[in-house]
Order: C-alpha cells, then structure tokens, then sequence
DNA sequence: GCCGTTTTCGGCCCGACTGTTTTCAGTCG
C-alpha cells in the first residue's frame, strides 16, 4: 500500500524533526498529513495520474507536500526524509518511543552522553550518568530504567474487540461505585477503530479522589503510571493501560467531546471555535470568562454551530467541512453591465457611483459588440474609445475601480465578434451567445468550447440562453463546456437577471464539483439592475455554492491576474 | 508546513501530571 508507506516517511520525518528541534508547527503538519493520508480512502497514484493538483486538496496536503508525495510516487522516496534519515539515528527514534522520554531527553541523552540507542541508554542510567544532567535526577533517571524495563512488556495495539471485553469489564466495576455518577469509554475504542492504543474511561461524580482511587483498586492493576486529582494511567496485567479521567457531572459532554477525540479532529473543532470568538475545553465551551455548561456531547455542538458528528467519523478527515453557503456581503464587485455606449440607460458615471454605493471595489462595463445592431454594439473603433473614456474615469472617481470589458457575440462558428487585438486590452471579456439557437447539440457544443479556448475570454455569458417561462434552453452538452472551461481557466457566469436565472441550481452544483469557477453577473442595463445580485445569490445557494467557487468574490486584481492557459 | 468571514502573512488547541525547578519544561492525554 502506497498511501501506507507514504504516510510512515510522513510520520517519520515529523518524529526526526521533533529531535532537530524544528518549528512545533511544521511538525504538527507532518504529523497530520500522515494520519490524513494514512486514512484517506483512495489511492494518490490515482489521484496523481488523473489529476496532480487534486492532491493540494486533500485537507492538511498543500504545495510542499504535495511536491513530496509526487516525489515518493516517483522515486519512492523524498530528499528530505532520507537526508534526515542520514542526520539521526534510528536508535534515537526507538529511544523517543519510550513512555516519559520525548524529543527533548532523547536530544539532551545524545548530546551530552552521545546515547543513541535503548542499550545504551540502560547502561548510563545503571551507572548513574543520567542524574548528572541538567533537568534530570534520581527519580528522573529510574523513570528511565522503568520505561525501558516495561517496554518490551507492553502491549502493542490490540483488536478492538479484546479491548471492548476490558472496557466493559471497567465499566461494569466502576458502576458499583457510589461516587460514579457515570461512565464510558472514549477514544479510539468509541471511534471503533480496528485496533486500540489503550482503553480510555471518562468518569463523573461529586468526590473525583474518590471515583480516582476506587478506580486505582481496580483488581487487575498492574502498576499506576501516574495519578493525579483528575485523571490517572495504569497499566493492566496483561501490559494493556487503560488512562481514566474524571469530571463534574456538569462537564460529562464536554469531556466526553475531548476524551473521544480524535486529537487531530479535536484540533480542527477547536479552531472552528477560536474563530468564532469561543474556545473548547474538556470543562465546556467558554466565551471569555462565560461558560456554556456542556452536559452532552450534543450541547458541544450547538455551541459551536456544528451538525452533531457521530464518533465513528471523527478523524479529521474532512467531516467537520460543512458548507458556508455564499452571501451577499462576499460579493465584491459587478462583473457584466451595459452602459449608454450600447443597450444600457445610464452613463458609465453612473453605473459606478452606484455600485460604489453598493458597497462594490470594481465594476466592468461590458457593452455589446457590433454584431447586435439593435443594442447599439460597439466596433473596435468605438471600444477603444470607451477604453480611453473609462481610464479618464478612473483618474476621477475615487472608491470604485471600472474595469473595461466587453460582452463579445460568439459568431455562428464560434468565433468571436471582436478581433484579439482588441480584446487583449480589455480587462474582462465576456462571451455569449445572442443568435442561432437552434443549432445541432454537437454543433451549439462545439461553437461555445471554440469560444472558450480564445485566450482572452474570461466569463461565458447566460450559457444555455433560457428565458425562464419564454424561451428554452438551447441544446448544449454543458458537461463538456464545463470540462472545456475548467481546461481553460474561464468562469461560467451565472446571469442575475430574474428573468434569465442561467445557470440553475442542478448545473450550479455540477460546476462546483468540477471545480469551474462561477461569476455573478447582473447583466443590468440600467443602475436599478444592479440589485439583480440578490437573486443571483438566491440560485448559488440553491447550488450549493460558497465563497471560493464566485469569481467576483476576489479582488479585482485577483480576477485579473488569474491566467488563462496552463 | 498549512491556511484564509480579518489574514496570502502570521497565526497555529488546550490542559494535567511529573520532576526539578524557585517558576517551568517536558511529556502526555
Ligand atoms: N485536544 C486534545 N485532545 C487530545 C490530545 N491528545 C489526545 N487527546 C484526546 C483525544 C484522544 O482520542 C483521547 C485519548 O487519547 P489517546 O492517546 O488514548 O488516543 P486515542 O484513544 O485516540 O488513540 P489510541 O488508539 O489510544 O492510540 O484524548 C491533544 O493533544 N489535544
Ligand atoms: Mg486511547
Ligand atoms: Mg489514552
Ligand atoms: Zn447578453
């Protein structure tokens, strides 16, 4: 299995960088991109046969790792791993794998002593070396030898369903206990996994030293690791360690949250939170001082405004990735409108003052071509000269840019109405069709990707051409124009125009899934259709559609430097 | 190294227990 080994050389690297003392961060990255890859359903050969920049996609995989996860598939292996595999010895990852003994002894133990391997590290705390240490001592120094002592008796993970026979069995002991109010196991046993790091309790009840030292009589306790007031490790006779903490009843959902995990699915939640101005601990939610009291794991939720995610699924591979539908106020500019120059009502002046009091950055101006000769289309002549006026413009109106633009007839053949000479002056050309709508599916098809493959055309403008209630659709394979876009890098846009609504909902979604970009456009031909946004907005919910997926929800100078042939 | 309703730079989850320490670092959950 490929995903395996790559996430171990993941894993790894991470375990090696926490030696080199690297950025907690950059480990914490490694780290999770192996458990993602480690879970991640499909094989990334696959993914990286079809499409390479698909593997920046997979949550915590971007532009480096991706780059290293190419070159393991390729080489079957990366330069990063093996120069650090040069770097540290692998007896300093068995060392680190020792309970107590983290990056940071196994670093000090190999600096100062030159240890490098379990043998050696037994060794020098039996003739006492590790007690001279600075941060070290005598407990410090036979916690040493314990670890490396119970090591080899420890269990490795166990079937899930051995540790569900012990879980119960705890559980069943606990529950004679007055002072448990109640209990459950959590963790990777509660998320089902297939095998088991240890068993993990969560117990609640008024007197916790009660509940803690009940559990510490617990017959079958080989040896308690540590105990503290509220939570404790032991370790069974059978080299199992089952970790038991204890809570208020009050705090049972929250903890129950926490102690369930995963840690990596806790950390996501937890950003969520954070954002959201909140922050969650095992004690509950809390907004600065104010607690919100969590009695279930349900409450947990509410509090952060997430769907209830049962156990099972959290593992941080993606199940937190709700849908933010896309709203009004992401909309930063207009991206097709006419002006008096051909079909429009007003003057370019006041098509922007108004999408300045919209609250817009930028609006394109995007009058006809000359081929519409009842909307008055512009030629190349007279484009030019709207492209002079509009730079005037721009020197005098402050808080709105104008963008030039064109809405360029797509031409019964696909060509377009407009030369390139002109076109590659235009900031945004939209491109569309106005005539033959009858035409041959396979020949509508063709026409609108010819259109799409022009270099500088950015937005396919109303592309199936319905008049809701008046004219249908024309006949057009929109899976393929949509392939074609995606190729291409041009938008598909959605007119705003109540009376147009082109794309609906069901091709909406299927944009996003193929990852083509949306653009809203009011096509307003006067400044009252400005407002024509809204219902725009109403359809790209309809469609599933967020932030990331608009066109115009960038910045101008985004929109304008996204590049158009790959 | 990742990532974006505030961000393309500057953040990055949060707390318990232990040993060594006069105030915290390391490790673990
Ligand atoms: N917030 C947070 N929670 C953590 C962290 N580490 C562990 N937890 C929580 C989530 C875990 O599921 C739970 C139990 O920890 P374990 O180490 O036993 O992990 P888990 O049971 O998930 O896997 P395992 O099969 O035991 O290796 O404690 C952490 O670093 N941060
Ligand atoms: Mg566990
Ligand atoms: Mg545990
Ligand atoms: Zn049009």
């Amino acid at each position: 299995m490929e995903n395996q080994k790559i996430a171990q050389i993941f894993q790894e690297i991470g375990d090696m960088l926490e030696i080199t003392g690297d950025s907690v961060f950059k480990i914490r990255s490694y780290h999770r991109a192996a458990q993602v890859v480690a879970n991640y359903p499909y094989h990334l050969r696959d993914i990286y046969e079809k499409d390479p920049k698909l593997l920046d996609k997979i949550p915590g995989i971007g532009k480096s790792l991706m780059g290293k996860i190419i070159e393991i598939l390729d080489t079957g292996d990366c330069k990063k791993h093996l120069q650090l595999v040069k770097q540290i010895k692998p007896g300093l990852l068995d060392i680190m794998k020792l309970r107590g003994i983290g990056p940071k002894k196994t670093k000090l133990f190999h600096d100062e002593l030159s240890i490098d391997s379990v043998a050696k590290l037994k060794s020098a705390a039996k003739r006492g070396l590790i007690r001279e240490l600075s941060g070290m001592g005598e407990k410090s120094e036979s916690e040493v030898l314990k670890s490396i002592e119970s090591y080899g008796r420890l269990k490795a993970r166990i079937p899930m369903y051995e540790a569900l026979d012990i879980a119960e069995e705890i559980i069943s002991y606990m529950k004679k206990s007055d002072a448990v109010s109640k209990v459950e196991y959590a963790g990777s046993l509660r998320r089902r996994l297939e095998t088991v790091g240890d068993v993990d309790i969560l117990a609640c009840g008024d007197k916790p030293e009660e509940i803690i030292k009940y559990f510490c009589d617990f017959p079958f306790i080989s040896h308690i690791e540590s105990r503290g007031n509220t939570k404790t490790t032991v370790i069974l006779e059978n080299g199992m360690q089952v970790d038991l903490r204890v809570v208020s009843k009050d705090d049972f959902g929250a903890a129950l949250y926490y102690f369930t995990g995963s840690k990596a699915h806790n950390i996501t939640t937890r950003k969520i939170a954070q954002k959201m101005g909140l922050k969650i601990n095992e004690y509950g939610v809390f907004k600065g001082n104010k607690k919100i009291i969590c009695r279930t794991e349900e409450d947990v939720f509410k509090a952060i405004n997430l769907p209830y995610i049962i156990p099972e699924m959290r593992e941080d591979t993606g199940e937190t990735d709700f849908i933010k539908p896309i709203e009004i106020s992401d909309i930063k500019g207009e991206l097709h409108s006419h002006s008096d120059w051909s079909d429009g009502e007003n003057t370019i002046t006041e098509m922007a003052e108004t999408a300045k009091k919209t609250g817009y950055e930028f609006i394109a101006i995007t009058d006809h071509s000359a081929s519409l000769k009842i909307a008055h289309g512009l030629d190349k002549t007279r484009l030019e000269a709207q492209i002079k006026e509009i730079e005037t413009l721009n020197k005098k109106i402050e808080g709105i840019k104008i963008l030039t633009g064109a809405e360029v007839d797509i031409l019964r053949d696909g060509s377009l109405d407009l030369p390139d000479s002109i076109l590659k002056k235009l900031d945004i050309v939209i491109a569309s069709v106005h005539t033959y709508f009858r035409l041959t599916r396979e020949e509508q098809t063709a026409r609108i990707i010819k259109a799409i493959s022009n270099p500088f055309v950015k937005i396919i403008g109303h592309p199936t051409g319905k008049l809701i209630g008046m004219r249908e659709a024309y006949d057009i394979d929109l899976v393929k124009v949509m392939e074609a876009a995606k190729k291409h890098n041009v938008a598909i846009e959605l007119n705003c125009n109540p009376k147009r609504l082109d794309l609906s909902a069901e091709h909406l979604r299927m944009a996003k899934d193929m990852g083509v970009m949306i653009s809203l456009g009011t096509d307003s031909h006067g400044t009252s259709q400005l407002s024509y946004i809204k219902y725009g907005i109403f359809m790209a919910r309809r469609g599933w559609l967020e932030k990331k997926n608009i066109l115009n929800t960038m910045d101008y100078a985004s929109i304008l430097s996204s590049k158009h042939h790959e």
